[in-house]
DNA sequence: CTGAAAGCGCTAACAT
DNA sequence: ATGTTAGCGCTTTCAG
């Protein structure tokens, strides 16, 4: 293919050393060579072999981010601030979308692992933490967490109190006089603390949890939708849902729809995340704002400074949600 | 850092030509020393280091992908079938945040160079195609457009017929007995074709096009809000509004929102693309749909057949939009 | 069926 | 200030 090296350090008269000392910007080089070497670099259009460069031990500048879904909203504006952050320190992004599936990831992993990235920000579900344990964490790969954590093990993070969050969003609906809430969890270990955090404001306001008004399933609207209306249409159906995310809240809304109730007149909603989603339905959803922009960057700080050998501890970061009220919530009637 | 190929070798007695084939599955090697290798490998995870692999001449197996922003639902669709079928032809995606900035497109094109990427595929506004001419055309890097296409140059594409789907916008509009519509045209190159279509549709039926009625801009939901106002704060608002996009459609929801008006009694809106935000405004989005799900899957199915020297000519595929109707169009009044 | 050896393109001492 | 050279880890003829 294209020129090498070689053929610069051929064609401007001097060694590869000094086309590489150029290329570089390292050790002494005269001014009149750097330029004769500039030129000829110019005039082919060369452009240096990374992959070589990393062979002889430097970094090979990329990372990868492991994510289950672009497709999602909230998946696509962290992606969006990982890449930001990354590309502003000098690296580059190697997206995989694993859809939550353990195996997926552990294939990443190892694949990542090969072609020798520098680190990888990981977002899972985290069932089984083996696998990255295994894949990942033994090899010495750099990893960080982001949006998710494992309090199990040492590790660098940046995530949010879930449990706040949770407890958050049912402080908001005692608050406004509801008793009966419905829960529609995703089945992921964050979105159980959250659901841990509602209880445990229940609980503090002396009421009882009851079990029989939440419901576990994947994430989706159609599933919200589909688990929403098993709520709703109960014989005593609750006055409030709480989503652990927007798209399952979307889902609820949409339910309502579909029964002829109106939000928030006959049913609060609240979700989670604070995704572009809640803004635009109808009406605007209240939710848990979970600071995207920030743990991407973050997380790349972090990351990064680990590749750099410049962290000397881990770090685990825990971000606090905040509450966007919005008018899918009121007081109940 | 880990055991490399020589490693094995020496643990395994056996040469590193032996374990390369092991591990690559090529030439002939009895049971017995496979086994041996592949024991000796498991033993100590060892993962052959790609880039030494990609250096001798073998493909990186990477594909870089240019777009402009993954918050935005449409490109993180996009950008999710395009990483889906890569992985299941063996190919990594790096992701490339460009926001349209023509610098920073440049700039990623060369670095995907010299990471020796396979391929690249792009989702640009190309309003400069002097800069893909040069940085990628030139040094011979297998390219690929995607949901966008210059007519002038010889290059892979699937997208859409831009053309046919801002007529059918039209034809829908006119269709409902809107003759004053408002156009909010997103400042690119296909939506610019969009907007010709349109014109196309009302001169097809005799009327006049009112210039005064198309307002250009970058797309955001602020901008639809924003552009819609000004166009129903005029004396003779229009009775429908056609947004380039399914962000700038929202906007132009919203602006209803804050005026009092209602959709679709009030005013008619139609957007583009066909996102899930189409699906969960209220009213629901009537759009024109683009199957970002097939033109990424049949993106990359071209553009690995030509990294793999498979393709005899170039390709240039031409989807057809289609016409979705939901419940933000009705009957003029 | 297996091994020796010549690269692939670049970096980093170590000379000069 | 510049050049020499020994790798980096792997693939691939070509012999044996």
């Amino acid at each position: 293919m294209g020129i090498n090296i070689f053929g610069i350090a051929k064609e401007a008269n001097v060694s590869i050393a000094t086309v590489s000392k150029v290329v570089n910007n390292t050790g002494r080089i005269s001014e009149k060579t750097r330029k004769k070497v500039l030129e000829i670099i110019e005039k082919h259009n060369y452009t240096p072999n990374l992959l070589a460069s990393a062979l002889t031990g430097k970094l090979s500048y990329t990372l990868g981010l492991i994510i289950p879904n672009l497709a999602n909203p909230f998946f696509g504006e962290i992606a969006k601030s990982v890449e930001d952050r990354a590309r502003e320190l000098g690296f580059s992004v190697m997206i995989c979308s694993t859809d939550y599936d353990a195996e997926r990831e552990a294939w990443y992993f190892t694949l990542l692992q090969k072609k020798r990235v520098d680190g990888v920000i990981i977002l899972s579900g985290f069932e089984d933490q083996h696998t990255i344990t295994r894949n990942l964490v033994k090899p010495n790969m750099p990893i960080a967490l982001i949006a998710r954590d494992i309090p199990t093990i040492s590790i660098n993070s940046v995530s949010i109190d879930d449990f706040v969050g949770g407890y958050e969003a049912a402080k908001h609906l005692l608050g406004l006089g509801h008793t009966r809430i419905g829960l529609i969890v995703e089945n992921i270990r964050c979105a159980k603390e959250r659901l841990r955090g509602f209880n445990q404001a229940l609980e503090d306001q002396g009421l009882q949890f009851d079990e029989s008004l939440v419901i576990l399933g994947d994430a989706s609207v159609q599933n919200g939708k589909k688990f929403a209306l098993q709520l709703l249409e109960r014989n005593d159906p609750p006055t409030a849902i709480f989503a652990t995310n927007d798209i399952l809240a979307i889902g609820t809304i949409q339910a309502t729809h579909e029964l002829g109730l109106k939000v928030p007149q006959d049913l609060s909603v609240i979700g989670f995340d604070n995704t572009i989603l809640a803004t635009i339905t109808d009406p605007p959803l209240t939710t848990v704002a979970q600071p995207m922009e920030q743990m991407g960057r973050q997380i790349v700080d972090i990351l990064v400074q680990e590749i750099k050998g410049e962290l000397t501890h881990k770090q685990r970061i825990v971000l606090l949600p905040e509450l966007v009220v919005r008018k899918s919530t009121r007081e109940r009637e």
